[in-house]
DNA sequence: TTTAATGCAAAGCCTTTGCATTTCT
DNA sequence: AGAAATGCAAAGGCTTTGCATTAAA
């Protein structure tokens, strides 16, 4: 956390009341948070932040890699952390997420793809779809 | 192909111009198509069909398992095929997208998630994201 | 003939843009 | 002071809805 904070002032950029309560904020959520979830949090937290803003905070945090965009084919965009590899588990009833850590067993799989189609990966996403256990 | 255009007539479904169509379309692209994109071949077969129409196709397309959505987090949809499992590489440059073949290896995870999580997998998507051999 | 499929116009939703204003450092 | 960040209003782009019309079986 202080890290990502340190990196954006090293950036020359400003840590901003808006700035830092949502790094906090999607940091602290651990899992998938929507643009519309994090206004509210940052309404509770009696930060008034219009949309544009959080939009532009998103845009700068993405370009930054301090944070990544998931879309999971529900036409809504989620963002988390980019610290801290893991995958999804998502639940095609109930619409929960949750994260797993997997092992490395892509690793060798992307060494695979580099030698067979010489694309170099940098990064991968998988999710899984199915039930979770109270709707299974 | 045939299999497909049979499962629509024994669900009871009409077997349109437009539908037949844009299940060719999607079925031949191999790979991931957008909305306009399919418009597009669309029109090159002096088919014109309004978005609407095709909106509502594709939903039908989805609801009956043939077509599935796909976003990469640039913020458009993409369909593809149901038939035949297979994973995507997506160039972050040049934002090509290549599909790949991938051995079995997550099917032994999906076993591992029901044991750890009580999650029962019933599809998954995977995208490796990085540079493509153009753009290396 | 009857009901699924289509077209059109309008609305909805999320996101971006332009420009003036504010606020960090 | 000077650049970065913010707010507001408006525009954009994609997708959905309601209703009348057309076309497939």
């Amino acid at each position: 956390m202080d890290t990502i904070l340190q990196k954006i002032k090293e950036g020359g950029y400003r840590l901003t009341k808006v700035r830092k309560a949502m790094v906090e904020i999607i940091f602290n959520e651990g899992c998938l948070i929507t643009s519309l979830d994090i206004q509210k949090r940052l309404s509770r937290l009696n930060i008034k932040a219009n949309r544009t803003t959080i939009y532009r905070e998103l845009c700068f945090l993405l370009e930054n890699n301090i944070i990544k965009k998931i879309q999971l084919g529900d036409n809504k965009t989620y963002y988390e952390i980019s610290a801290g590899h893991h995958h999804h588990l998502v639940c095609i009833k109930c619409n929960k997420v949750k994260e797993i850590v997997v092992g490395q067993h892509l690793e060798g799989q992307e060494k695979k793809i580099y030698k067979k189609e010489k694309f170099k990966v940098l990064n991968h996403s998988l999710e899984f779809y199915g039930l979770c256990s109270n709707c299974l």
